[in-house]
DNA sequence: AAATAAACGAGACGGTACGTCTAGTCTTGAT
DNA sequence: ATCAAGACTAGACGTACCGTCTCGTTTATTT
């Protein structure tokens, strides 16, 4: 994230410190993990970096667009290493998400950014392309892999595959999110294998629509 | 919501309002349509109950345990009418709760609190006990219409139905909820209906396990 | 200077703590010894009296209204002992007035709290009413004793003997402060001879207008 | 005002403006009159003399040296015009005087920087040599104008010449500057006929010694 | 009827973060 | 070495809110 906003007038006077972006995104998400997002200060987060207050707010204007482009950069940590088949492929990024939900930075932040969002259009946008879309990719990866191996059909229209696409990115992310930070339950592997289950065969246990 | 915080002596000295009870939930879900979660203040809803901000402290000790208890209740109208097959009960069960989620006191409330409770144990409870155990009966219901109308089968130990209630539930809301607030796009009849066609049948589309 | 600023609704409520308004005085007078005028902040000032800045500002919406208070009650040990004759009473006073000067919460707040009124009407008139009008007082009484002793003639209007009274007033105290203050030049027994009996004989030493 | 403070290599690399420093002290006396001393700002002084703050800080230390260079130079407007007679002269300058005290940049300046001096030997010293020295000269003109028509004596030793002069100066220009800034009391031609009256004949009304 | 006991409205209290502002310094490239 | 531009550190500003407290007052139950 180094350019988080740009400047009007790039050409003249003295450059941005790199060297103060970064110190800040690392101090908020250290922040993060002590204290927590609503106990997280922009005057705290400040002192951690070794950076005046100033500095932080010719960058961001809220500390929720701070927190996000902070924990950004966590997700996209994010792999589908090849396991065989689709039912372990799924299995394998739902415990690595949940992994990251049991991170302190990102369990206490991301459902507070969301809950802004709801009344931020911009912030709402900036979760958007920073974190949503980008893991996108670990659906049409898998779906890719399960149609080489004949598990899944190939899509009809480009149209239908994206749609497909982001639906099955909302049930997959959405369940693991509601087990782990709403009904506040382990996502263990026993859990995995339910949920991957349930999703490969659907409730009727694959007997047919 | 009966009185939300029982006293230690509940006989002597004067009894508390319940008229203040209900003034002061009624102004919570009117301050969190007008200003959303974050810029609702303690202050601001005693003013608007008629009430002394000592009366408010006196039944709930936080800010978000006070609006759990004032949006919980707007939970309790979902409903399950029959609809004649699982597919549909399960249809017109999302876009209830989709209309629920588009209500700007629970849109602005729910992951707010959920948020603050990734840090606070008793928080956590209470939402627990207060929306999200309330709600499983949904799932319940609709897993009993579809046992009697022999569209699913009567599940084994009651251990496992329990769980199996649990795993739809969160799989059910938690779709939702993520393509309600977190990837912000419209949850309508088309996404409903292909969101339960999922689920009833699958990725594999009901030919699969 | 115990109610510094009424209430707008002086029955309900808990009231004022009165302690809290003598703290917030000494640390004033602490604070302004210690860093001077420029120094001086309203969060240091609130942390020595072991107050909240809320609970200042509540009392004194500037810091220059706060030090005027805070300063007032110093020039209120000035006193005209009678030293048997106008001149030596003059001399006295001077002399007196010179080490109120020197003390350095004077020293650095008198000149500040000027500036900052030529520009604030509330606040002129504030000096106005707690420091320049009290301190007429030693004009008023000096005169009368040289009258008894027969020293300077009775006047001959309440009116004129007014205007004299602050002429004379201005002159001695305009004097000291900037001798003082303006100058920067030590007012010794010398200088404090020098100036008395210029003020008492006149340029022409005397010898008629 | 010629170069304030000087360069330590005054030969080698590009001259100072000269432009700017005369372009610094109008802006300087401007921002005065629209803004007063406290909330006269560096930045603002710079972007009103089209200077970067460099630019300002490379002649002066601080805003107080600035502000006193800017006023200063009015003070030298003062004159002494011969108007025929000791009281008539005097008078004359107290009303010259008084209306310098009016202008809004040296009313809201001057009091300020020597309130500020009072802690910084630097500044009192360039108020000193800026300001008060130079206006000796019209007590110094005054006393041998009044000399030369015989309304005064001509003094035994110089060094008593030297005290006389300064103890007159901190006389007048007290009366004025306390009357004027402190009493807040307008000085008119009335204000200034007794005020000279009281400085030739004394408080005995030229009866007394 | 009087006494007790808790609830009530009002608003002051300590504490703390906010986001803005200014002072004065530093770093760039251009003159 | 100067200049304009603008980023930098440091820290005060005055406001807002939290959750607690201290008043005087009200309303019930218990004596």
């Amino acid at each position: 994230m180094p350019p988080p906003a740009t400047p009007p007038h790039p050409r003249t006077g003295r450059p941005r410190s790199a060297a103060a972006d970064a110190a800040i995104l690392v101090a908020t998400r250290e922040a993060l993990v002590e204290l927590g997002w609503p106990k997280l200060t922009m005057g705290d987060v400040a002192r951690r970096a070794g950076v005046a207050k100033t500095t932080l707010y010719r960058r961001w204007a809220h500390k929720s667009e701070l927190v996000v482009d902070a924990v950004a950069v966590l997700f996209d940590e994010l792999e589908l290493p090849d396991r065989g088949s689709l039912l372990e492929d799924v299995q394998g990024v739902v415990l690595q998400f949940a992994a990251l939900l049991e991170r302190p930075e990102t369990k206490t932040a991301l459902m507070a950014v969301v809950a802004e969002s709801t009344r931020d259009p911009a912030l709402r946008e900036r979760i958007r392309s920073a974190i949503v879309e980008r893991q996108k990719r670990l659906v049409l990866l898998g779906r890719e892999r399960a149609q080489a191996r004949g598990e899944l059909p190939y899509e009809e229209s480009p149209v239908q595959a994206a749609r497909d696409a982001d639906l099955i990115f909302d049930v997959i992310a959405g369940a693991v999110v509601h087990r782990a930070l709403v009904s506040a339950e382990p996502v263990d592997e026993a859990w995995a294998r339910s949920f991957t289950s349930l999703l490969v065969s659907g409730l009727g246990g694959g007997r047919g629509r």
